[in-house]
RNA sequence: GGCCCGUUCGUCUAGGGGUAAGGACGUUAGAUUUUCAUUCUAGAAACAGGGGUUCGAUUCCCCUACGGGCUACCA
């Protein structure tokens, strides 16, 4: 068996949409269970659509998952290039080599004339029943054609589908799908600037960089048997990947495929990272900088349309790269669920090492403007609060009393059941506490209560208000962590300073 | 409209000719947390419909319905 090569080829026009990262995850999963190669190559033959910036941003985002592929244009490889448009030579060639044995045709239609024929013909297709009237190399005398390839009248080269013809294939996940020739345009193979359009592009590229599995997802399945018969024409068929067809991923609510819009409407991201377009300015939201772990958005994905049958839900990616199989992927789309995503986030913060929590909270902190001085103190705040984050972004609101006194104190009925005798305990408390400044959460609950019992007073009714004059409302860590890790001085101050708003 | 693909709890899914149709998210109730979240326990919740095949279909076949994708000199 040759070596198993596949590719994530996406086209730099934006940013990098989550099911994206799942064909680039399974790709990679594939690659690394047999000892394969994972290939990054760049779709940019449309210049219209092409945006600065995002191919870059594309190898970051893979970065960040940890997809580092082993060939592509930032590192280079024995396929090199692996930007479309800087092999743009080679598709011109192949293209003219299906004319030349009847594959294909010029067209020389303009945009204009299709139009005019999409008016007046209500299901206009340029093939069958159609093409031996319009303007082409099919129907054109050849002197006139000569002139016009002379000339450099601007022409497209089309793929002339044959007739009567079941054109079949095996698809990894969706088994024998078959299609009927008649029924299917005659493609654009070479546009007018001299670029492929995808159909050639990615079976050249494909056959080229000898690629032996192409995933991609459904939206592609109608256009396979374009790609079938390019595989044939061309006399590689015996070099044919074998096909995987990604079921989709869909939006939440209603139906249809996941847009970058339903993550704006919805409140949730769809970008792996944050992406900002270069002409609009318009900043849209990633997964990474909603404080998502990449372990967590990776494991998310790899169960969206796979699942290994047992019970497992949360897999590291070496789990995943051992376990993955195309035989269990599923074939129906998958409606994409933000709160599982958010289980699956919250689950791995709950695992993390400290440490490992500590550098990305930074960044967030950063981001807030705030600057925490003392490590080890916010290393004791990250192990308080971090079963209680679902993103990394919670942290400031789960924490922030640990690092300034609260501005406002919600203390509500708390407020008109107070008595001088609940003022007298605290009181009491501070004198105790200034007597033992190095005690421990333990000792400071313990004498809290017995403090309490011996006032005769019931100690329900003290913690809250003591919490709330630490944290400045009903929430957080257990009271007695608080009030030993803000140190027995600054608990002190703040039942001072509470206690003149009693 | 045409072509192609799909259909198990609300969602992601397991299963597969005879099952109490399993798990997870979410949800509901209770326990713990003298706050809240976490955690724990329990519960509700599904085989789209109709025909076959069969002793027996959720499972196999066909049809219908529904959903989705594609239908550009975009990928």
């Amino acid at each position: 068996m040759s070596k198993i090569r596949v590719r994530f080829a996406p086209s730099p026009t934006g940013g990098l949409h989550l099911g994206g990262v799942r064909t680039a995850l399974f790709n990679y999963l594939f690659a690394r269970k047999h000892q394969g190669d994972f290939v990054l190559r760049i779709e940019d033959t449309d210049q219209s659509r092409y945006v600065a910036g995002a191919e870059q941003y594309i190898v970051e985002c893979l970065k960040w998952c940890g997809l580092n592929p082993d060939e592509g244009p930032h590192v280079g490889g024995t396929f090199a290039p692996y930007r479309q448009s800087e092999r743009k030579e080679n598709y011109r060639r192949y293209a003219e080599t299906l004319v030349k044995d009847g594959y294909a045709y010029y067209a020389f239609d303009t945009a204009e004339d299709l139009e005019a024929q999409r008016q007046q013909i209500p299901n206009f297709r340029y093939g069958h029943g159609s093409r031996e009237f319009l303007k082409n190399s099919l129907t054109l005398p050849d002197a006139e054609v000569k002139r016009n390839l002379e000339q450099g009248v601007p022409h497209v080269i089309r793929i002339k589908m044959p007739t009567d013809e079941m054109i079949t294939f095996q698809d990894r996940i969706r088994g024998h799908v078959s299609f009927d020739s008649n029924l299917i345009d005659d493609k654009v193979l070479l546009k007018a600037d001299g670029m492929p359009t995808y159909h050639l592009a990615v079976v050249v590229d494909d056959y080229l960089m000898e690629i032996s599995h192409a995933f991609r997802g459904e939206e592609w399945l109608p256009s396979a048997p374009v790609h079938i018969l390019l595989w044939n024409y061309l006399g590689w068929k015996d070099k044919m990947p074998e096909w995987v067809h990604l079921p989709l991923i869909l939006k939440p609510d209603g139906n249809g495929k996941l847009s970058k819009r339903d993550g704006d409407r919805l409140g949730f991201p769809v970008y792996a990272m944050n992406w900002k377009d270069p002409k609009t300015g318009d900043l849209t939201r990633g997964f990474r900088e909603m404080g998502f772990l990449p372990e967590a958005f990776i494991n998310m994905l790899a169960l969206l349309g796979w699942h290994n049958g047992s019970d497992q839900e949360l897999f590291t990616l070496t789990e995943l790269v051992d376990q993955f199989s195309i035989e269990r992927i599923s074939k129906a789309g998958a409606k994409f669920d933000f709160e599982k995503a958010k289980w699956f986030n919250h689950q791995y913060i709950r695992q993390a090492q400290v440490s490992e929590l500590k550098s990305q909270i930074l960044v967030c902190l950063a981001e807030k403007g705030i600057a925490v001085q003392d490590n080890q103190y916010l290393e004791k705040v990250i192990a308080l609060v971090q079963d209680r984050l679902a993103f990394l972004q919670d942290f400031w609101d789960q924490s922030f009393f640990f690092f300034e006194q609260p501005q406002a104190y919600d203390f509500g009925t708390v407020k008109t059941n107070w008595t001088s005798s609940k003022s007298d305990f605290f009181e009491t408390y501070i004198a105790h506490l200034e007597q033992n400044m190095s005690s421990n959460a333990q000792e400071l609950e313990a004498s809290f209560k017995s403090l309490a019992t011996e006032k005769g007073m019931k100690v329900g009714e003290l913690m809250l208000p003591f919490r709330i004059m630490l944290v400045g409302g009903k929430f957080g860590p257990g009271v007695f962590d608080i009030a030993h890790l803000l140190g027995i001085e600054e608990t002190i101050n703040r039942i001072q300073k509470a206690l003149l708003t009693l």
